[in-house]
DNA sequence: AAACCTTTCATACCAAAGTATGAATTTTGG
DNA sequence: CCAAAATTCATACTTTGGTATGAAAGGTTT
């Protein structure tokens, strides 16, 4: 790498040389200071991009592949009651809440009533009266409206 | 991309100018030709490096790294940024990412569709690659994951 | 030009979600 | 205790969601 860059100094140097070598004959046949600066802008424009390619090919890029480990539920000092309030005033039930919390972390009716241990046919008619309490016809408009109201977080 | 090049192009030419207008009082004051020579040079070398690494693609060695997504995310200034790169490390597209949003405000297929004015198909079509590229199975765990890596509010 | 990605759409088929209705327990509050 | 609410479950049915596959158009990259 060091190397590299001791060459591509070099080739700078002698590049700039060059160009100042001719760079009077060019002023002297025709003044032409606009074609030179262009020709210089052109060539060290071009340089820069092979020096540029150069210094980062083959660069090691690490991507990183996010897996989200789910949380506990996080146990914060007093949030119980403002729920529990707020629960009641929407007459949604315990066992309604517990549904729709597991319905917020992406679980299937089937999951859910695998881990309530009850039938699916018991979590549908949750569900769809939860649904009519918050007065939404789909599940993740369900979440949407619990998370807005903080029913659930 | 092609605005990039616009972008670049109007900034050499400025440049160019920039420099063009200056060149005259330097050559007036002290004629250091060289020394223009030498700032020109410089400049669209860097400027030449700077392009070269924006225009070419990285050939890159992909070596995936697990990672373990923190609940509590990185707060830069400006969060859209984080999104888009998230966004892009996922490997979603900006109209699935359109989608992803709308089905987090509880909207169902059909209503995405009208609102975007696509066929459900096409919704359907994008819904199931976002599963894949997320990893789930249901648009609601979908929604959980997606909110959970900060990639949706 | 060829290869590739994104977006679009369709069709068909299977799975899950949601509705309606009725009913049997258990719990709870007056 | 008794009525009301809560929980449970089933069956049948409709709707929505999700998968698989193929395809076409437009833009980008090589």
């Amino acid at each position: 790498m060091i190397k590299r860059f001791a060459i591509y100094g070099i080739l700078v140097a002698v590049a700039a040389i060059s160009l100042q070598l001719i760079q009077y004959k060019l002023l002297i046949i025709n003044h032409s200071i606009e074609l030179y600066s262009g020709v210089l802008a052109l060539i060290f424009t071009i340089t820069g991009i092979y020096a540029g390619q150069r210094l980062t090919r083959k660069k090691e890029v690490v991507i990183e592949k996010l897996v989200y480990a789910t949380p506990e539920p996080i146990m914060t000092s007093f949030p119980i009651e403002v729920d529990e309030q707020l629960r009641e005033k929407l007459g949604i039930s315990k066992r309604e809440f517990e549904i729709l919390e597991l319905m917020s972390h992406g679980h299937s009716n089937q999951e859910i009533a695998d881990k309530l241990f009850v039938s699916v046919s018991t979590v549908k008619t949750h569900t769809s009266n939860i649904f009519l309490k918050l007065d939404v016809k789909r599940r993740t408009a369900a979440v949407k409206k619990a998370q807005d109201l903080n029913l659930i977080a």
